[in-house]
RNA sequence: CGGAGCGUGGUGUAACGGCUAACAUGUCUGCUUUGGGAGCAGAUGACUCAGGGUUCGAAUCCCUGCGCUCCGACCA
C-alpha cells in the first residue's frame, strides 16, 4: 500500500484522556480510533495487525483440529434461561435490547449456550465426537469500568473455541494440546518468554482453569511466577495448600503484575446437561458431552503487544503481527532517480508476494523516519540517493535498530527476513 | 458500583472574577530545504461539554446533567 493513500495521520501527541502506553501509541500511529470509553474503531493499520494476529491463532487452532464457524452476536434469551445465565443477577454485564415487538434480545458476551444448542443437531453418537469448533467474533460486555484503552473494552474481538468430548480422558488430552497451542501462539507473537501459564480458580467442574498471563506493570492481575518452571499461580488461588499440590515453593515465587491474554477452562457438563447435549455410547447408553472453552481476546493481545514490545520511539511489532512485512521508505522523494528506483522496487516487492507499506510521500526525511518508527513495522527498507550510488539498500530492523546493506536481488529473495 | 480528578480551536497546553480567550502543534498558500520531526512569510481554525444560577461582569465561583481518566470492587 502506498502511504500517500493511507488516510490516517500520525500525531505528535496523544490525546490526554489516554494514559495507557499502548492506547497512546496505537492512537498516535493511527491504528485505532476511540469511539467512546471502551469502544474503539480499527483503522486500516489496526485492522491489518488484527488480521495478522487472527491468522496466527487460526493456524494454531486448525493444527489441533479446530473447525471455524461464526455464531451470531444477537442472542435469544430462551437458551440462556435454560442455563440460568440470563438474569442480570446472575450475569451483570449483559447488553440487552429489544425487537420492535418487545421481545428481549441479548448481545453475546460469550457463546457456550448457542453453540451447545447448535451441537444438539450434530452430535448424536460417540462416533461424532470429539468436535472442536471455534470462531472469531465480537463480544459485548457491559463493563462497569472500561480500562487502559483497548486492553479492557466493552466491544472486542475474541477467538473462542469450544471442545466437545465423549469422556474425561479425551477431554484432558485435548486440553493439554490446547495449552501447547496457546504457548505456540504467544511465542509466535513475540511474547512467549514473558507469558506464563497460570493456575487460576476453576469453577464448578475442575479445581483449576488456566490463564495465560503476560508480565507487564500495567496488568490488572497479580500473579506469582516460578521463573524456572515457567508456571504461575494467580493470587486468587495462591494458598499454601495449593502450592504444595502444584509442587511449588513460595520462596521460588515472585509477585508480579500481568495481563490475561488468554484462558482455557473445563466446563464439564455445565452446559451440555441443561441443554440436553447428549450422545449414545457403544452400548446405546446416553451421556452428556464433556465440554471445555478456550478464549483469546484479540484486541487485548494487540494492546499487550503494543504495551510490552514498544519503545520510546513507538510501536514495535513482531514479524508475525506486523501490519506489513516491509516498510519501504524513500528518503529522497525530490530526486527523480530515487523516486524511480523506489517505485520499481515497490512493484517488485509486491510482485514477490511481500506486503509492503511504501512511503511515497513528499516530506522531510526526519518526519518519514519518525513516522516509520512510530508505526513499528518490523523491517524498514530505506531507499535514497545514497542507495542508488552504492546499489545496495539499507535494511533496518525496527526492534534492534541494526542496519544491514543488501542488494535488491537478495532482498527480493527474502534474505532480509533471515538471521 | 464506591472514591478521586478532569472537560478551552483537529491535537497538546495557558489565561487573578475584568481588554478582541493566549501559545505550540496541525491544516492551507507561497518561497526555501531534503539521510532523523528544518526555516521564513501569510492564512485558517474555539458560542471555553450542555443547561441553570451568583455577579455590573464567568473559561474561572455554585448547582444539575452528560462525557472522559485514574484508584478500588467486578471480570463466567
Amino acid at each position: 500500500m502506498r502511504q500517500s493513500k493511507l488516510f490516517t495521520k500520525t500525531r505528535r501527541s496523544a490525546p490526554k484522556d489516554e494514559i495507557s502506553k499502548s492506547a497512546q501509541y496505537l492512537i498516535r500511529a493511527g491504528f485505532i480510533h476511540k469511539q467512546m470509553a471502551g469502544v474503539y474503531t480499527l483503522l486500516p493499520l489496526g485492522l491489518m495487525t488484527m488480521k495478522k494476529i487472527e491468522q496466527v491463532i487460526r493456524e494454531e487452532m486448525n493444527k489441533i483440529g479446530g473447525v471455524e464457524l461464526s455464531l451470531t452476536a444477537l442472542q435469544d434469551p430462551e437458551v440462556w434461561k435454560k442455563t440460568d445465565r440470563w438474569d442480570d443477577d446472575k450475569v451483570d454485564n449483559w447488553f440487552k435490547t429489544k425487537l420492535k415487538n418487545g421481545t428481549q434480545l441479548g448481545l453475546g458476551f460469550t457463546h457456550e449456550e448457542p453453540l451447545t444448542e447448535i451441537m444438539t443437531n450434530h452430535i448424536h453418537s460417540y462416533k461424532d465426537l470429539p468436535i472442536y469448533a471455534y470462531q472469531f467474533q465480537t463480544k459485548f460486555r457491559n463493563e462497569l469500568r472500561a480500562k487502559s484503552g483497548i486492553l479492557r473494552g466493552r466491544e472486542f474481538l475474541m477467538k473462542d473455541l469450544y471442545s466437545f468430548s465423549k469422556n474425561q480422558k479425551e477431554h484432558d488430552e485435548f486440553y493439554k494440546k490446547a495449552q501447547e497451542a496457546y504457548k505456540n501462539i504467544f511465542h509466535r507473537l513475540g511474547i512467549g518468554d514473558r507469558t506464563y501459564m497460570t493456575f487460576a480458580s476453576g469453577g464448578v467442574f475442575s479445581q483449576f482453569s488456566h490463564e495465560f498471563q503476560t508480565l507487564t506493570e500495567t496488568g490488572e492481575d497479580t500473579i506469582f511466577v516460578d521463573e524456572k518452571k515457567k508456571i504461575a499461580v494467580n493470587k486468587e488461588v495462591c494458598t499454601d495448600e495449593i502450592l504444595a499440590e502444584l509442587g511449588l515453593s513460595r520462596k521460588n515465587l515472585k509477585e508480579v503484575r500481568a495481563i490475561e491474554v488468554g484462558n482455557i477452562f473445563n466446563l464439564g457438563t455445565r452446559f451440555s446437561e441443561p441443554l440436553s447435549l447428549v450422545f449414545d455410547d457403544e452400548k446405546g447408553e446416553k451421556h452428556p458431552v464433556i465440554m471445555g472453552s478456550y478464549g483469546i481476546g484479540l484486541g487485548r493481545v494487540m494492546g499487550t503487544l503494543a504495551e510490552v514490545l514498544s519503545d520510546e520511539k513507538g510501536l514495535v511489532w513482531p514479524a508475525e503481527a506486523s501490519p506489513f512485512a516491509v516498510h519501504l521508505i524513500n528518503v529522497s522523494p525530490e530526486e527523480e532517480a530515487a523516486v524511480k528506483t523506489a517505485e520499481d522496487f515497490y512493484e517488485n516487492l509486491v510482485a514477490n508476494g511481500l506486503s509492503v507499506l511504501y512511503d511515497d510521500r513528499k516530506m522531510a526525511v526526519g518526519e518519514k523516519l519518525a513516522d516509520a518508527d512510530l508505526i513499528g513495522i518490523k523491517t524498514q527498507i530505506i531507499v535514497g540517493a545514497k542507495s542508488i550510488q552504492s546499489g545496495e539498500f539499507e535494511i533496518r530492523d525496527r526492534q534492534t535498530g541494526s542496519i544491514k546493506k543488501m542488494s535488491e536481488a537478495d532482498i527480493l529473495k527474502g534474505k532480509f527476513a533471515k538471521a
